[in-house]
RNA sequence: GUGAGCGUAGCUCAGGUGGUUAGAGCACCGGUCUGUGGAACCGGGGGUCAUGGGUUCAAGUCCCAUCGCUCACCCCA
């Protein structure tokens, strides 16, 4: 049998009612706060992420579906929203929209990795970009919004993590340090962080392997921050008091190196804390000059993303049920065969002011009772010889037992009434 | 990409050390029950035992490979 593809999954049923809920509420929240939606192509050219995201980034060395069509082109299934969209920015000129322009996307992601809970190959996510000024007060609200998205939601259980990961030239100089530092120990770090240490030493901050924990430990690594400059550090310090001043609780983590080669200042992450090894609800950063890596002028922007499919984990993990489809009105149930007919039409006349629903061929009540529950039906409605002579309709309700013959023509403003 | 565990009906699972026609519960269909209920009882349809190869008189059961799932590493959503 043909199955669906390693680490794609077919969504339905209470899965879906999940995301759409989640998706939902994503868009009151975002367009609450001025963001207008925009949905980009899944397929891009190659070098919107070998530029944007970063050459060195291990989504772009290893994780990337990546072709080459009839046409010789270099084409990509997103590995993550926020590339794309600065494309399109540029692409429309939004540059002259009134600053900040922002922005929220949703949709499936794709990246190579081996499927496990909470990671799988088409994930999907929900975002949110605010570009064009490098206010502090913008990546607050970009933080407050993604925390309005989660208590929206009704969670609980997780924690903001805080950092500033500093400007390029911050970052370029902490790596030369750490290349200096590290260099003497280079053949007690694991495999990864000696190849680290050529392409972002950075990244070896983050390693969890004991061989390099021991090694950050004897070569007394000095933090990141000793790095920043005065604009970061001052940049930092005033985002952390409006966050402060909107009562948001966080957590501050000078360790936090995103993933992506493009952020710079603010990073922060979002974990839940019942979710195992993929317990990263979402995150993001401040991420200025991405625009310039595109081709375009250098902008500043800030922004984020949260997996979905991470949030209905969490959701479940703290029982809370999602919204499901709206219960069935009505089941219509023909009596004889001259009633199917006139149970077709009553339920056409019905919808889709109600959930109307009937049976295809007759049924004895009894019967059609059984469906009508087994559908989740509040009513069922009879048609037999009786009502077709007196030209009504009779109507049980199945929770009561209660059973009233009332004319056709009054059914809409009953069940009306009832709702 | 690495490691470990696991693949039996639509779902959840039984099937000691190999031994007739592979089972249960739930779900589905029908009946008891031809104008009125959820229950109960009776019956029915459903399986290439993941796939391929091997060992054996004999494989769901043992061995190998492949595929898939799960969890972890890694990384992150």
């Amino acid at each position: 049998m043909i199955k669906a593809v390693r680490g794609t999954r077919d969504l339905y049923g209470e899965t879906l009612f999940y995301k759409r809920w989640i998706e939902d509420t994503a868009r009151r929240v975002l367009e609450a706060a001025g963001a207008l939606e925009i949905e980009t192509p899944i397929l891009e050219e190659a070098p919107v992420f070998e530029r944007g995201v970063g050459a060195t980034s291990d989504i772009v060395q290893k994780e990337m579906y990546a072709f080459t069509d009839r046409g010789g082109r270099r084409l990509v299934l997103r590995p993550e929203g926020t590339a794309g969209v600065m494309r399109a920015f540029l692409e429309h000129g939004m540059k002259v929209w009134p600053a900040p322009v922002k922005l929220y996307y949703r949709g499936p992601m794709f990246r190579a990795e081996r499927p496990q809970k909470g990671r799988y190959r088409q994930f999907y996510q929900v975002g949110y970009e605010a570009v064009g000024l490098s206010e502090p007060a913008v990546d607050a609200e970009a933080i407050a919004l993604l925390i309005d998205l989660l208590r929206a939601l009704g969670l609980k259980d997780w924690t903001i993590k805080l950092g500033t990961v500093g400007d390029p030239e911050d970052r370029a100089r902490y790596n030369a340090y750490l290349r200096e530092v590290l260099e003497p120990y280079k053949e007690a770090l694991s495999e990864d962080s000696r190849a680290r240490l050529v392409r972002n030493p950075l990244r070896i901050l983050d390693s969890k392997d004991p061989k390099d924990r021991e090694v950050l430990e004897k070569a007394g690594v000095r933090p990141l921050w000793d790095f920043l400059s005065d604009e970061a550090r001052v940049h930092f310090r005033a985002v952390e008091d409006l966050l402060k001043a909107l009562g948001i609780a966080f957590e501050e983590d000078p360790t936090l190196v995103r993933g992506l080669d493009y952020y710079a200042r603010t990073a922060f992450e979002v974990h839940h804390h019942r979710l195992g090894a993929q317990a990263a609800l979402g995150g993001g950063g401040r991420y200025d000059g991405l625009t310039a890596l595109l081709g375009g002028p250098s902008l500043p922007g800030v922004g984020w993303a949260v997996g979905t499919d991470r949030l209905i984990l969490a959701l479940e993990a703290e029982g809370i049920p999602a919204p499901g489809a709206p219960a069935l009105d009505l089941y219509l149930l023909p009596l004889d065969e001259a009633a199917v007919a006139e149970a077709l039409a009553l339920a056409e006349q019905l919808r889709p002011r109600f959930r109307v629903e009937l049976a295809y061929q007759p049924k004895r009540p009894g019967k059609g009772i059984k469906e009508a529950e087994k559908r989740g039906a509040r009513l069922v409605g009879f048609l037999g010889e009786g009502e077709r002579a007196r030209g009504t309709i009779s109507v049980k309700r199945l929770d009561t037992g209660e059973q009233t013959e009332l004319p056709r023509e009054a059914l809409f403003g009953w069940l009306e009434a009832l709702k």
